[in-house]
DNA sequence: AGTCTGGTGGCAATCGATTGCCACAGATGG
DNA sequence: CCATCTGTGGCAATCGATTGCCACCAGACT
């Protein structure tokens, strides 16, 4: 009974049929980026039998002959990072105001899936990808620049700069920070971030470093620590480690806010107060952190407009702009909630 | 520069040419439905000429002949509830292993987009729909039990039951929330929850007066205030409404944690505190719940599974399996954490 | 009056893979 | 020795929309 799937639609022909006109007729009449080819009179008795009939152009056949699928695929580290949701949320309705449909890939933030997720969907012919897992060197990614569909990163660019990337001023955010802190009085910081093989982690431990560095004369210094990868658990583990190692510390700023989650395990795990004892900065200000106890002070980026932004840049490109080589960065901004304060007099040094 | 994205990939006559047959036989022997169709030999030469081109099949093509699009429309009302994440990995995870791709679609919680988004969907020749959006009874939806890609819904059912739903067993969850709260002494409680045109809606708020009922005999009461939508601004208000007009409700249910989120907020505007004053249980476990202050009781919902399950009932239907009338439920648990607390003593009536 | 021009619309090829049907060869059996 | 059958592969139609090219017509200009 479910089988009755092959009741096909009307095709061009049919409408043709009831216009009374051929089908290539009916299909410049019905095509907007030809106005005034075919007359008024005629185009708009198409119109009427495409209305009529309910007629809908078949993408596949569209497809195959225009050698355009309408399709760009949109490829995600880890869904359930809440940083993501917005993002991709731009991204979609961007594409979607440009009538673009968005294929989703989820990778899990593994280097393989990311490769098969790519190829999947350049076999299934995208347009246009958003990429929002590219690792600093990665040749699928890099594959990209010289064949196969238009790409744009997002958030993690490439060490080549070979593709287009759209991304967060991090450093002027994590220099916030660390100002911030050295303003309160921290004089031992540390910085607990994701794998080097990610841009946003470089960007953010450089920033950090010369951040230190140029407030070094007050006796600023810090301690830079690299995880496995960006989350809760990694963060643990950092902290952990960190805390029993340079007791000194008195404020940590984490590579993201899933990092500054598990710093906060930590914390509570070796009887530290946040921020009495230990401040901590996030980084992305993703959803519900500014209900988090103690409420982080984080690192705030435009999260759906990188998504936008993102999107728009793939669609400048698909309409055959030249971009810019230079990374598009959109500004951050520190947001200070409750998760930093002075440090405890006692330790102060 | 960027204009050789003309640079076609071979053909299957490209792969036939190679392997000294005719494009039909390549095309069957590149076709794993069709065992032995093709003599052994000729088959492996086949192969191997497609992979030394690196021969992809054009689904454009192919789709135009089979009236396949190996495409599935997720359509969900708001990517950035945490609670969608791992729905939306489920289903992706589950129908990427079996070929398909996933096309997302978020509506931003409007009927109307909703409507857009299904028309898309359909228009780009879907073969099935999952759709979390669903409204009781909303016309779009319930046409496409008639016509259309098979769909299956995810949480939010049709009063009809025209279609396949997987959902949480919110009842039970539900019930063992008001039991949890009756045990630790509540008498009055308020369930404070969404729009009733969503079956979840009501399945919840269903349960709540039930097992409040069974529990008369206790003294437990119930108010129950609906709002307009499933957000922490619709649980504000509900809950500053709620807390000025019934002084005596020293629990709350939320509909959904995001609810919850919003009472709290009203708590904290009144003074009251959580659990202390009033004591709250949320819905769906969404990620980082956990972490609030006071950290949530909820129901925990099989996030997850809900999507894995929606995608596998979906794969059977395609595959011409019938499909059970009655919805499929999953199990639910109440997470007890840190929100719920006995009554204040002075306030028990 | 003849020719040119611009405006419309039709014709047919084309995109690439799939599949119903047919043909041929070799094997089997009567 | 012929008929049938089975296994293998080829032929050509087909899916539906698009588009380069051509044809026709009316009006305008010389």
């Amino acid at each position: 009974m479910a089988r009755d799937a092959a009741a096909r639609g009307p095709t061009i022909r049919d409408v043709a049929a009831l216009a009374g006109v051929h089908p290539s007729t009916a299909s410049r009449a019905l095509d907007a980026s030809l106005p005034g080819r075919i007359a008024e009179p005629t185009a708009s008795r198409v119109r009427a039998a495409a209305h009529a009939l309910g007629y809908v152009p078949d993408p596949a056949a569209r497809s195959l002959r225009t050698r355009r699928s309408g399709l760009v695929g949109v490829v995600i580290p880890d869904l359930t990072n809440p940083v993501l949701a917005p993002i991709v949320q731009g991204v979609e309705e961007t594409l979607r105001a440009a009538g673009f449909g968005c294929l989703l890939a989820d990778t899990d933030n593994d280097p393989a899936r990311e490769e098969a997720a790519i190829a999947d969907l350049e076999a299934r012919r995208c347009e246009g990808l958003v990429i929002a897992t590219a690792r600093r060197r990665s040749a699928a990614v890099e594959r990209l620049a010289k064949s196969g569909p238009a790409a744009v990163l997002v958030t993690r660019g490439l060490d080549t700069g070979a593709l287009p990337l759209v991304a967060a001023d991090d450093a002027q955010g994590v220099a916030a920070a660390v100002r911030h802190l050295a303003a309160l009085g921290h004089r031992h910081l540390a910085h607990l971030t994701g794998p080097r093989d990610l841009s946003t982690t470089v960007r953010r431990a450089r920033a950090v470093r010369e951040s230190a560095k140029a407030l070094k004369s007050s006796g600023v210094d810090v301690v830079v620590r690299h995880g496995a990868g960006f989350t809760i658990a990694d963060g643990h583990r950092l902290a952990r480690a960190l805390l029993s190692a340079h007791p000194e510390v008195t404020a940590i700023v984490a590579g993201n806010d899933m990092i500054a989650l598990g710093c906060l395990d930590a914390m509570a795990e070796a009887g530290l107060r946040c921020p009495g004892d230990v401040s901590l900065v996030g980084h992305n200000d993703m959803p519900f952190v500014d209900r988090l106890e103690p409420a982080l002070t984080t690192v705030a980026i435009p999260q759906r407009a990188l998504g936008v932004r993102a999107a728009e840049v793939l669609l400048g490109r698909l309409a055959g702009e030249t971009v810019a080589a230079e990374p598009l960065v959109l500004p951050t901004e520190l947001v200070v909630r409750r998760s930093t304060a002075p440090p405890p007099a006692a330790r102060r040094s």
